[in-house]
DNA sequence: ATCAAATAGGACTGATTGGGTCCTCTTTGA
DNA sequence: TCAAAGAGGACCCAATCAGTCCTATTTGAT
C-alpha cells in the first residue's frame, strides 16, 4: 500500500508538537515524557523515534537533568522527505537501485532494470516540496513574540 | 524506506513482456507458463499476478486451452499509478487517511489529522505521470508491422 | 464425446520486517 | 551526592507479505 512506517508518522507528530511547544531552534527543551503525553504515542516509542532524529540532526538533545529535546531548524526549513530518509532510510521503491548488481537474481532478464530512477526522482522531489509547516498547518510555529504554549493549552480548531 | 512490494515489480516486468511478445489489446495471448520462463519469475508467482492484473481490468484473461492473456491497454496508456493500486491497494502514504473516523487512537491529539492529504495527492500525481511505457522502455511497445518477438529472441541492449 | 491445456479463485504456510519494550551507561543540574 | 534525562544497543512479538498448492471451470483439439 505504499505506506511509510509509523515511525514516521510519529516523527512528524512529534516534531510539530516541539514547534508548538516553543522547543524550536535556541529554545526551550522539551522532555520525551513530556512529548509522549502530549501526543499521545508511548514513552518509550516517543523516545525512541527522538533518538532517531537526533542522530539524523533534525532534533538536538540536551543531556541530564532538564535535559530534553529542541529543533535543530523551523518546521518550514524541514522537508518531509528528509524525515523519511531519517526514519525510514533512503526514498527508493525498489530494492534494485541501491543494490547495484546481484541484488536481482531475474537481472539477466530483467526488462525495466535502471529505468525505476525517474520515479524514485519523482517521489522524492514531490517528498522535497512539503515541509512540515505544511503538514502541521498554521498555529504549530511558534513565533517569537508569542505566548509559549504549554501542553494543557487548547488545540487550535482546524 | 517506502518500497512498494515485490508484486508490483513483478506486476511491470510482466506486463512489459506481455507488450513484448505481441500481446497487445486485440493480440495474441500468452501464457502464464510461458511468461515465467520468459521473465525468470517462478511459475506460480506469475499466475498470480496475472490474476491480480485480471481482476483490475488491466490484462484480460482468455481462459480454456490455448488461453492465455493479453494487455487491454498500450503500455503509454496504463499509468503506474494504476498498477501500484491494483498490486497494493490504495496509493496512501498513512492509515488515517481512508481509515475514517477512529482509526488513529491518538485522533483527538493528533496535530496533523487530515494534513496528509496533500501529499498523497503528489505521490499520486507523480505516479500518474509515469506510464509503463517509460518504465519498459522504447523496444518494448511491439508496433504493428514489426516481427513478433519470440521468447528467445535477444533483449536489446540498452 | 472425451481429453488436455489453461485460467479463476481461494486457502495455507513460512519468512522477513518493523513496532514496541527494556536495560545499561553517560551526562548534568540541584 | 543524587536524581533526572538522554544515548545507545539488544531483544521479542506480531503483522504482513511472498510464495505455493489445490480445486473448479472453461474451451479447443482429437
Amino acid at each position: 500500500m505504499l505506506r511509510l512506517s509509523k515511525l514516521t508518522d510519529y516523527a512528524v507528530v512529534i516534531m510539530a508538537r516541539l514547534a508548538r511547544e516553543g522547543a524550536g531552534p535556541d529554545g526551550r527543551v522539551q522532555t520525551a515524557p513530556g512529548l509522549a503525553a502530549a501526543t499521545g504515542i508511548a514513552e518509550p516509542t516517543v523516545a525512541k523515534v527522538l533518538k532517531i532524529l537526533g542522530q539524523a540532526g533534525l532534533v538536538e538533545g540536551v543531556r541530564g537533568a532538564r535535559g530534553g529535546y529542541r529543533l535543530t531548524r523551523l518546521l518550514p526549513a524541514v522537508p518531509l522527505a528528509e524525515v523519511i530518509a531519517a526514519v525510514d532510510g533512503p526514498i527508493a521503491l525498489t530494492a534494485c537501485v541501491d543494490g547495484g548488481a546481484g541484488a536481482c537474481e531475474a537481472e539477466a532478464f530483467c526488462a525495466v532494470r535502471g529505468r525505476w530512477d525517474p520515479v524514485n526522482d519523482a517521489i522524492r522531489a514531490a517528498l522535497s516540496s512539503i515541509t512540515l509547516a505544511d503538514l502541521a498547518g498554521p498555529g504549530c510555529c511558534a513565533r517569537p513574540g508569542l505566548a509559549p504554549a504549554t501542553a494543557s493549552a487548547a488545540i487550535p480548531a482546524e
